[in-house]
DNA sequence: GGGATTGTTTAAAT
DNA sequence: GATTTAAACAATCC
């Protein structure tokens, strides 16, 4: 569920409770979560200062005095917080890393995609997933956005949840946006006019900043890195509304699979 | 108990 | 090569 606007949320709580600290130890509960193996990420992580606390599509990434960088992927079910001493341990902890405050950040996980990755300074250019990320959507001009879907002949919806097209977009806020500019999610990319495409970059610039202000959408496991609850699922148009009426015309929205994902629209007000 | 759910990778088919 | 679909990953809810 963490997409752009939950994981921004959840750099923006993190940074003030570690930023300055440094990670002390790394008790790992499920070896799962380090594809890349500990013994690089102990070497190049532990005990230095953590300088920075930000986000990269939908990872959540932390960096370190030197420029090392760790990345946490959330995936669907992944929350990362910061526990104090007393805290009994939660049944999906999956890693713990120590801070030099007698706190620890606590990575839980109750479906188990979730990663942590540690990379030494520069190294993360060589991971294929980061290398290979689009552009921010927030800070992507109209030229660009057009540029990046050019030629392409896929579905609109694929293309804006295609990490390297579009970075940090997930089923929700694809669906907000794709509403919010009236096209349906089906539409290969290639026959939506400039000024739609244009109509489109501003609806998704629109939905996710205001899910940002909001602190993310909460469907049933995201937190902040303060353990609350997201607001913008109180916002939502058409995600996860099939059947009910549009709020625009009040004519039933529609559910269709697109991209292997269920797409929300409504037949009306969406072309 | 079958189906859907979330993000991404991988494989296979078109 | 681009695109699409499906399966896989894990656990839970309805």
């Amino acid at each position: 569920m963490p997409e752009l606007p939950e994981v921004e949320t959840i750099a923006r709580g993190l940074a003030p409770l570690i930023v300055g600290r440094r990670f002390t130890d790394l008790t790992v509960l499920d070896p799962r979560v380090f594809p890349g193996g500990q013994a690089a990420f102990r070497r190049d992580i532990l005990d230095r200062e953590i300088m920075r606390v930000f986000r990269r599509a939908k990872l959540l990434m932390v960096e370190l005095a030197d420029g090392a960088r760790v990345a946490f992927h959330l995936k669907m079910t992944g929350r990362v917080y910061v526990a104090e001493p007393a805290a009994a341990p939660h049944k999906h902890l999956r890693v713990l890393l120590g801070l030099d405050n007698g706190r620890a950040l606590h990575f839980q996980d109750m479906r188990r995609f979730g990663t942590c990755r540690g990379f030494a300074p520069g190294g993360m250019e060589n991971w294929d997933f980061y290398a290979g990320l689009g552009p921010e959507p927030l800070t992507l001009s109209p030229q660009d956005f057009a540029s990046a879907l050019a030629g392409r002949s896929g579905r609109i919806k694929a293309l804006l949840l295609d990490q390297t097209v579009i970075a940090g977009v997930g089923n929700i806020y694809a669906d907000e946006a794709l509403f919010a500019a009236g096209i349906r999610p089906d539409t290969r990319a290639a026959d939506i006019p400039g000024p739609r495409l244009e109509a489109l970059l501003a609806a998704l610039k629109d939905v996710l900043c205001r899910a940002i202000q909001a602190g993310g959408s909460t469907i049933r496991d995201y937190r902040t890195a303060e353990g609350v609850e997201g607001a913008f699922q109180w916002s939502f148009k058409v995600y996860g509304k099939s059947g009910q009426p549009c709020p625009a015309c009040r004519g039933p929205l529609r559910s269709q699979t697109v991209a292997g994902r269920t797409s929300t629209y409504c037949p009306a007000c969406q072309h």
